[in-house]
DNA sequence: AGATCATATGACAAGACTGACATATTCGAA
DNA sequence: TTCGAATATGTCAGTCTTGTCATATGATCT
């Protein structure tokens, strides 16, 4: 999985360790992420499997790099790789795992870690829209560019963004519930629910 | 991270391994899975550290079962883990990675691999909506209940439908918008590109 | 009679991932 | 001049996770 986080990215550009590493805080992070040992270790063992080339570039200043290229055996593995169909796989998600269990946790307690992760998933989104503002100044609409990269970085980078304003929205709506449930109102808070999210949208 | 999926479970009700991993597909799935081999693993190491206790159950036919209680170790731990603070993990996506890379791939495999997706992600939901109907044919309308387990298990179920919603929509957008890039058409759909989520969202 | 399904448990290999430790250089700021 | 930050690379231990193989029993279907 990881190696084809990285060839993906080496097909665009070769790259050091150190530079894969970063790129992949500006793009790929929306869907994948990986500490600099893991991408050292995998690069060594993609240029043993043949699907990439390292050639070291020395430096004036700063230690000699070794920067990676995909190899034509590579470029096949990724394409292959892209055209297999993808199996659902299942979420992960540490705070839904705590929610579950939130009767357990003082109510305040349980309010707060919704507030609290609706704010960081909230400062996700400010980074995205910031990402995508930055791909805007450059490129102009995202949606009208004629290059097939810039357009599915961009559909990628929408689709973060819709998951985490779905979180937030999520979060909002749980406290609200929440408060609700702890003051033990039913009747009050009914005519508002047809307004919010899950009045539309589950039915 | 496992281990605490399970005494959530265990907690409310003492199980055996194979039971768990029922129960696993009922409620937990929605954001954690396990298959029996690692849970039976993880039983044996969380018996180990005195988290819980197993207690063989011998059946006429049937192999014998060992089900295994929470002790009060066991439940000290788990309350101490829900009242951490849960650090923001990231998404790991499999289809969002090769969506990333869909540049190379012909436009109509990239296309079909989204309305496959799609169909998957609806799929889910429609599984989601019949486990919400079989809660409220027991117990009513969800968000009204006086049960706090009851309650955040409804919250839960709302936070998974909506991500599977959020996908569905996403898997929708991007078609239409891959096909317009297909087309080459930039203005006639800007119209309506008020109308749907991204116009909205976006800004 | 034979096949298959559901219960019930486990071993094992391989891969993925985290986090801490370790090292070396140069630049710029305090 | 000492400190930290950025560049650049690696090791290692331990954990987590996946997937496959293996083994039983009894029930039910054909």
């Amino acid at each position: 999985m990881l190696r084809f986080a990285i060839l993906e990215l080496l097909e665009r550009k070769p790259l050091s360790g150190y530079e894969l590493k970063r790129r992949f805080q500006g793009s790929i992070v929306f869907f994948w992420r990986a500490n600099h040992s893991q991408i050292y270790r995998e690069l060594k063992l993609m240029e043993k499997d043949g699907l990439v080339v390292g050639s070291k570039v020395p430096h004036d200043w700063r230690p000699t790099k070794t920067v990676y290229a995909v190899t034509s055996k590579g470029r096949e593995a990724l394409v292959e790789w892209l055209r297999e169909k993808p199996k659902l796989r299942g979420v992960k998600d540490e705070m839904m795992l705590k929610c579950f269990a939130f009767h357990l946790v003082p109510p305040e307690e349980a309010e707060a870690q919704l507030a609290h992760h609706q704010k960081l998933h909230q400062q996700r989104l400010e980074e995205y829209l910031k990402i995508k503002k930055q791909l805007e100044d450059r490129h102009g609409q995202l949606l009208e560019t004629r290059d097939s990269i810039l357009f599915w970085n961009a559909l990628c980078l929408y689709q973060a963004m819709d998951h985490e304003r779905m979180y937030v929205e999520w979060c909002r709506w749980a406290i609200a519930r929440h408060k609700e449930f702890s003051a033990g109102n039913r009747p009050a808070a009914r005519d508002g629910r047809e307004n919010d999210s899950h009045g539309k949208l589950a039915g």
